[in-house]
RNA sequence: GCUCAUAUAGCUCAGCGGUAGAGCACUUGCUUGGUAAGUAAGAGGUCACCGGUUCAAGUCCGGUUAUGAGCUCCA
């Protein structure tokens, strides 16, 4: 049979030859490291004879495809094995693998906790001893069944029911074949091939990722070729964990929570500073872009969320009221508004409104209230109380793709100022929870995704993840550690205003129902204070930084020389401070660079004396000895972008 | 909401049945020192909350609350 190669040469091999033997006939190094061969696009086992001509690549355990079988045959064979020898009455589930790594799903009555992660970790290293080959056997339905039934292991007998397949169930044995494991394949052809692993963390799944479902332990586990680059994984991990923006949120006296208001910040001087610096930020640039600011009330009566919808949809999310007060003779009850939009229904619905007067576009930067499950809340990213850079375009029809075009302008515009230089944009369908009939949705998906492909935007499709009112559009940013924050949104809605009865007279002198568009671009202030955070390492633009400027004295002769600049700074706006203290410079230097204030100016007798500082950049250990003059201009210069903001 | 874990000084953590500890931070003294920790002393805790076991409970057990890692959610 005839073999093409990746490189386009061709081999010619007896029938019957498996990759390893094609592996062995390009040379004996090949060999050595062949895990598996691709066979016209498709992953299979080494030791599978090959089927005729065809296009094949060998892959090698130095490749990320020969990376991922390992850590496959890992988890399928020598972890499920070790935890199957240390808890024989665990059931096995399923082990994939995941990006780094991989992991295993295990119903099991004894609690496995981390602390039993080194025994497992222990007893994986002693099945990985043996060297055992893999060898593979091909089953029918039935048997495989019948195999998975003795063994007691229902849900591999699950799996294989619900199966549309009815031969060829692949049942991977070890060489004393005690253990089998039902796998897709491939694996490594023996144990010597496993590299460098290390259990990281058990934690609970559902069984199929179903919530109705039972708990099962997931042991997630990573491996690498060897202990140097499971070593630079783990390194990477710590670096992430130093950006976190909860610890870095304490460091830099930003925040904090606690008990009684579970998901709501208490906004620190220093992170008020960064939240009305970005706000200011955000209302100039839609200001710019046509909308009016406005305000609307924080509890509303429940009269007002059943008619929007929000009631019967959303009632789950929602902080609802009473006045408990025997005194009181109100007994209406009340809601925490979760979302800004029927209270800007409202304001649209004092007087009548002309085609003449669309589009209108209101924001608000509304705090929201939305009861999150207890375990979901995670620092500033997921929070219980929140304002949204919110805002309503009320439009017509035509309008909506002119809309979409000025929107994505704006946002891009404000993402990039930020320092995100690409985003993803994802359209999202109708909710199987939802309010308007079906007539309607197609035309608000049809619209939307009209507009967007008109506007040439590449955007991938979430089916069924649109709000309960309508389509959107969601945009994803990547982080300087290339992780993805849904943050923008823009969200079409043909029944709300219809719900609420918002209407224009048109051009003909009839009434008309406005689409309604919800629209944030940075999501949530406080998500986005903590994405801006961990991007930035604590390290935020001079324009962001609640304290920007430390002017630190070396010896006390200099106080008035630091007052001094501290007041020329002020007076340019710039957030200084002095830090005067009895301390060492560098002991100053330290405790500023580790809150990260971007410039510290060190003060001394020669500065003092010349009209001079020096200057020190965060991030830098350079020192520059300027004229106070020219100090005080670089400054502003790095002040530039919150200029441009007001 | 679910699984597991955690909760001790302002912060980071040790202590795991017998009257509460360290480092840093804080206060005071000495030190005026040139770019990531000068030095000595002092002060600081209802060991998250409620209950139980015990002669005796940060310490063991149960519950509650919060937090963490996942899962499920995420407008």
């Amino acid at each position: 049979m005839k073999l093409t190669l990746p490189d386009k040469s061709f081999r010619e091999l007896p029938e019957g030859s498996s990759g390893y033997d094609l592996a062995r006939e390009i040379g004996p190094g090949l060999a050595k490291s062949a895990v598996a061969i691709c066979i016209n696009g498709t992953q299979q086992d080494l030791h599978d004879v090959i089927d005729g001509d065809a296009s094949v690549s060998i892959i090698t355990i130095d490749s990320d495809d020969g990376i991922e079988i390992m850590r496959h045959t890992l988890t399928a064979q020598v972890l499920a094995r070790a935890i199957k020898n240390l808890y024989p009455d665990s059931k096995l589930a399923i082990g994939p693998t995941i990006e780094d790594g991989f992991y295993y799903d295990v119903e099991s009555r004894e609690v496995i906790s981390s602390d039993d992660l080194t025994r497992i970790e222990d007893e994986m290293r002693r099945i990985i001893k043996t060297k055992s080959s893999i060898t593979k056997k091909l089953v029918s339905k039935s048997e495989a069944l019948k195999i998975f039934k003795l063994k007691k292991e229902p849900y591999k007998e699950i799996i294989i029911n619900e199966s549309d397949q009815t031969d060829d169930f692949q049942l991977y044995y070890q060489d004393d074949e005690k253990f089998v494991d039902l796998c897709r394949g491939p694996h490594l052809p023996n144990l010597s091939f496993v590299g460098a692993f290390k259990l990281t963390k058990v934690s609970g799944a559902y069984w199929k990722g179903d919530s109705n479902n039972s708990m099962l332990t997931r042991i997630y586990g990573t491996a690498f070729k060897n202990d140097k680059d499971l070593q630079n994984y783990l390194d990477n991990l710590e670096e992430a964990l130093k950006r976190d923006h909860r610890k870095l949120g304490k460091e830099m006296d930003l925040f904090h929570f606690q008990d009684e208001a579970p998901g709501m910040v208490f906004w620190h001087p220093n992170g008020w500073t960064i939240y009305r610096n970005l706000r200011n930020f955000i209302r100039n640039k839609i200001q710019f872009n046509g909308y009016i600011e406005v305000n609307t009330p924080q509890v509303i009566d429940r009269k007002l969320w059943e008619a929007s919808g929000h009631w019967d949809k959303y009632r789950e999310n929602m902080f609802i009221t009473e006045i408990d007060e025997k005194h009181a003779n109100e007994k209406r009850v009340n809601a925490l508004k979760p979302m800004n939009c029927p209270g800007h229904v409202q304001i649209y619905n004092q007087g009548i409104k002309s085609y003449k007067d669309l589009p209108l576009k209101y924001a608000e930067f509304g705090l929201c209230h939305r009861y999150e499950p207890s375990g979901t809340m995670h620092g500033l990213m997921r929070v219980r109380a929140f304002t949204q850079d919110d805002g309503h375009i009320f439009c017509t029809d035509d309008q909506i793709e002119s809309e979409t075009k000025l929107f994505i302008d704006l946002l891009s515009d404000i993402y990039s100022d930020l320092g995100f230089k690409d985003f993803d944009i994802k359209l999202s369908t109708r909710p199987e929870m939802r309010v308007g009939s079906d007539e309607t949705w197609d035309k608000a998906e049809e619209a939307l995704e009209a507009a967007i492909k008109k506007l040439g935007y590449p955007y991938r499709i979430d089916k069924g993840d649109g709000a309960f009112y309508g389509p959107k559009l969601d945009f994803v940013l990547t982080d300087a550690i290339g992780r993805e924050w849904q943050c923008g949104t823009f969200q079409l809605d043909f029944n709300l205003a219809e719900r609420l009865d918002a209407q224009y007279i048109g051009e003909d002198g009839k009434k008309h129902y406005p689409v309604m568009i919800h629209r944030a671009v940075l999501g949530s202030f406080e998500r986005f204070i903590g994405i801006l955070i961990e991007n930035y390492a604590g390290k935020l633009p001079f324009w962001l930084a609640p304290q920007q400027v430390v002017i630190a004295s070396i010896i006390s002769d200099v106080d008035d020389y630091s007052i001094e600049i501290l007041e020329e700074l002020k007076k340019e706006g710039i957030r200084a401070e002095t830090d005067l203290r009895n301390e060492k410079i560098s002991y100053k230097v330290r405790e500023h660079s580790s809150k990260k204030v971007p410039i510290i100016l060190a003060i001394g007798k020669n500065e003092k004396s010349n009209k001079t500082v020096s200057m020190r950049k965060i991030g830098s250990t350079d020192n520059n000895v300027l004229d106070l003059k020219d100090a005080i201009k670089i400054i502003k210069k790095e002040n530039i972008n919150f200029k441009n903001a007001n």
